[in-house]
DNA sequence: GCTGCTGTCAACCGTTCGGTTAAATATTGG
DNA sequence: CCAATATTTAACCGAACGGTTGACAGCAGC
């Protein structure tokens, strides 16, 4: 796993399973039951992927009697999509003109996010 | 690698390195030794990550001469922001209140929003 | 107590990832 | 053609990933 956190984020929303389980958190808690049930996969793995997203601060987890149940972290993906917006004018269809002029001014330098 | 292109984005994504090429892709095209410069790593290295950003769909390659430029692929990113799109809610405060509420019919309060 | 249910931990396994070095492949310019 | 430059390919390596199975721990109810 990576250090840094935007890092782990996106490691994280690099797999199918995880990204179903976010899909399903949306409905509201779930058990490690629940959220394995329409898996074909033991349920460590689905135990691990919990992990996984815990560790990248995208779910957070609670007791209640012998269950764990998961929830999304509200904050978890704004700092996916503050990276993100730094290249929105590069696919935004409302920039498509602006980007267009850019290139046309200067074949050398529009100043883009320097991260 | 995976198959399903959002899988390959994020993956992609997923990286330092990788997020600085692209980074230094906004300033213009660059060839591999340009993009190689400010990093402690061998040109392969380097070659086999502008691969993977290519197969994500991230960046396109053109060739000038024994140069194998590489460029931003504007529409690379607008997969991941309209999958990031369906979160906006959680973490976008002009949705706090709703979020709160969710949250509360959630737990099973009884109270209606009225009350 | 014991049983059953829920979940995690530990060890293992095959594959992929991110890097290296050395050799091969363009492509241009003299 | 030859030499120089730019880049990729091939083979290899250690570490991390995604999964398994089996053992173990926490909690409720009889």
């Amino acid at each position: 796993m990576q250090t840094d956190p935007l890092s782990a984020k996106f490691a994280a929303l690099a797999d199918p399973t995880r990204r179903a389980i976010l899909a399903r958190l949306c409905e509201g808690e779930a058990s490690v039951n629940d959220l394995a049930a329409p898996f074909d996969m033991s349920l460590p793995a689905v135990s691990k992927h919990l992990k996984v997203l815990e560790k990248a601060g995208l779910i957070s987890r609670g007791r209640e009697a012998q269950w764990r149940p998961a929830r999304l972290e509200p904050m978890g993906m704004k700092g996916i999509a503050e990276w993100l917006e730094h290249y929105r004018r590069y696919w935004d269809a409302s920039f498509d003109r602006l980007d267009a002029y850019l290139k046309k001014i200067q074949k050398g330098d529009p100043r883009g996010p320097g991260h």
